[in-house]
DNA sequence: CCCCAATGGCCTGATTCCAGACCATTGAAG
DNA sequence: CTTCAATGGTCTGGAATCAGGCCATTGGGG
């Protein structure tokens, strides 16, 4: 039956599994618990931050206000988030980002399995492009110095919070681009990936490397140089990827 | 109230936008009927061709066979397809492609309104990056020849199937990358622009220019020349946007 | 001190969506 | 001619989700 089915896939062949792929993400609480979750480890909200008030947050993930509290409920219950009533109360974030360790490494990279070069691909793609497109637009002086101020809370940060700022510096450059999409893109891209980078150990040496390179980025992107900063990016990117493959190998 | 509005996005500010954006798409049978609407526009079953049995296809997009086939319905009394029953019956699809018409285009263009650039930005950073991932990667012989024929299908297509040969192309590159992720959101990308790139009346000069552009994209994939790839691929999208542009001038 | 606006907590009815079963039809294979 | 497997057509019960309202709590402002 497997021959059956594998011709059946031939017969399709082409693109279909890209155009035929679900069209809801399966659960809509889970898929908000992730959600949630992800933007805390991310970084876009810290320890004791407030979240946004349910019924707003509720609108803008395009859930239900039920849905949304069962999934706060279960990040309550994760000891990730605690709520507090009355005016000014609100959902307050209780995480605290673990120490960097190999075994969770390991463990998050067989969780993805295959789809590890899947995710680094696509990431590598977004965020190339999304640097070199940033760098041909004309940005306003908001914007540079939105970028910069990015730059320099990365570069100043303390080791507890340095992933957290090094995702925002990230995702500011997507923002960049003026594509929504392509922001959400890369978000989801470098969610993705998250588990992954965040359990990777921070060597001084590293950190170095990847503090020229990141001001390499926004040199180029500043000064308007697409192709600089694609290749200054591509270099960052493929030396993450390869510090990554070696905690793995 | 605009201002306390305004003042709300501030404090979120970031990239909240690109977290919080919604979790699921809206109505899961929209969204159905414009997958299988999509499938048939891009070109992945043409003119009499036969759809997957409803049962595979709901299982493929996760959703169930009440709503696939209300979906069904919906694309049956909008004259696209034509069920028939018995054993090898199945959906037949009953739509052609209608002729290319700046009216349509300039329709197409307001409907999309400020999500035209974005699209457009999408599209770029996705489809360069994904040709550029291609000539990186090593090919398979059976990867080649499909480029190949892919390529040659297209020059030798009559005028009423070139839109869809040609989406099917620019398809076959994403699937290259062997990123499924990247070619689903190359799909996606051509999906919202796929009105528009088919209201584009087809002169025979922009033809013989974007053949050009294609055989030098498949060249220097098949070279193992990223650059080179990307070189082509960023003059071919550039032509087409600067083409669409100006039919909406 | 009291009020009240903003917040989380809770409930209900309606709607959408799903999982699975069963029926009706068809045409190729035996 | 009969069989039968694959397909579309139909139905039902239940789960998930939503829309909206109301309640309980809280702390700052009057």
């Amino acid at each position: 039956m497997d021959l059956e089915e594998a011709r059946k896939q031939a017969r399709l062949g082409w693109q279909a599994g890209a155009i035929f792929r679900p069209v809801r993400t399966g659960n809509a609480f889970e898929e908000t618990v992730e959600r949630l979750l992800q933007a805390i480890k991310l970084g876009v909200f810290g320890f004791g931050d407030r979240l946004p008030a349910e019924r707003e947050l509720a609108a803008r993930l395009g859930v239900s206000r039920e849905t949304l509290r069962e999934a706060l409920r279960t990040l309550q219950q994760a000891g990730c988030v605690e709520p507090r009533r009355g005016r000014y109360g609100g959902t307050f974030v209780t995480y605290r980002m673990p120490a960097p360790d190999v075994a969770d490494l390991r463990r998050a990279a067989r969780d993805l399995g295959g789809a590890l070069e899947d995710a680094l691909t696509y990431r590598q793609v977004l965020e190339v492009g999304a640097a070199e497109a940033a760098a041909r637009r004309t940005l306003s002086p908001d914007q540079r110095a939105h970028l910069e101020s990015r730059l320099t809370d990365l570069e100043g940060a303390p080791p507890e919070q340095y992933r957290q700022l090094d995702s925002r510096f990230h995702l500011a450059i997507g923002e960049l681009t003026g594509s929504p999409t392509l922001a959400a893109a890369i978000a989801e891209a470098r969610m993705r990936l998250n588990d992954l980078l965040n359990a990777i150990p921070m060597l001084d040496r590293n950190i170095e490397h990847a503090a020229e390179q990141h001001r390499a980025m926004v040199g180029a992107i500043l000064a308007g140089d697409g192709d600089a900063a694609r290749r200054a990016t591509e270099e960052h990117l493929a030396a993450t990827a390869a510090l990554l493959r070696g905690f793995l190998a």
